[in-house]
DNA sequence: TATTTGACAAGAATCATTCTCATGTGATAA
DNA sequence: TTATCACATGAGAATGATTCTTGTCAAATA
């Protein structure tokens, strides 16, 4: 069992090994269909609840971040350090930006909500659909 | 018909009218169906179809943005002046940030990408959820 | 007037996601 | 060891937002 799975405290099945191999490293921030497709090779069984609910799991513990940048589907993001993304508007390809920014608000304009955090979503056209 | 829907170039049907004044200077950034049921009260016939049609034709015209903070459902902003979002992680509240951000990226982190624009969606609790 | 164009409305279709429920399995208690 | 419990799995049904289809209608134009 990898080493930054140990404070996951959930129940590590197969299945949830297998998804957790898939996600780590992945860079290319799958839908819950490519997640189930790619594992589907090894556990021909697995079906979209035990992707759903292993990906809700993950969520929960902070291991895995849910995209809303592709407004077809929910995308997942395995890199849970403080990053913003970049999404082409044609193919909705998505890359992180590790990058900082100072971004603080004025009260007045935060009505009294109480200030979690912050994503920036930048638009763009990738290398791809520019030709 | 008011100044501003002018130079839309889309054909203003009475139904049109009625989605466009509810939207006209609305802040509650509303989904589909809040327009439909809003607008139903006058047109009792009104479908879905008719309001996701002048949805798409005020989005492509650059009248109104499709917002994706909402996982659940679209939400749509008339407010079409450039402005960040927070929204309440637990209702889904969300009010406008009219405050700007420089935001610049050094070029190695865009990958070959043709930047466009950006967006900021800060997250946090809003005054009603808080208590 | 005849024709064309595009909007409307009802409902069907699609599709991502969630839910249901029967079954299985591993951990723990007796 | 055996019984029980908690929870994961998987097949498929259900849900619900959005899109599509199709027939009808009305305004605009020839």
């Amino acid at each position: 069992m990898p080493e930054k799975y140990r404070n996951l405290h959930i129940k590590l099945t197969p299945q949830r090994l297998a998804i957790l191999s898939y996600l780590n490293g992945n860079r290319t921030h799958p839908s819950a269909e490519d997640i189930y497709k790619a594992v589907q090779k090894q556990y021909p069984t697995m079906s979209f609840a035990t992707v759903y609910n292993t990906l809700e799991a993950l969520k929960e513990k902070g291991n895995i971040r849910e995209l809303k940048l592709d407004s077809a589907k929910k995308r997942y993001d395995p890199d849970n350090t403080p990053h913003h993304h970049l999404i082409c508007v044609k193919c909705n390809e998505i890359v992180d930006i590790h990058w900082a920014f100072e971004l603080s608000l004025p009260d007045k304009t935060v009505q009294g909500f109480e200030l979690i955090g912050n994503h920036i979503e930048f638009y763009g056209i990738c290398r791809k659909c520019k030709k």
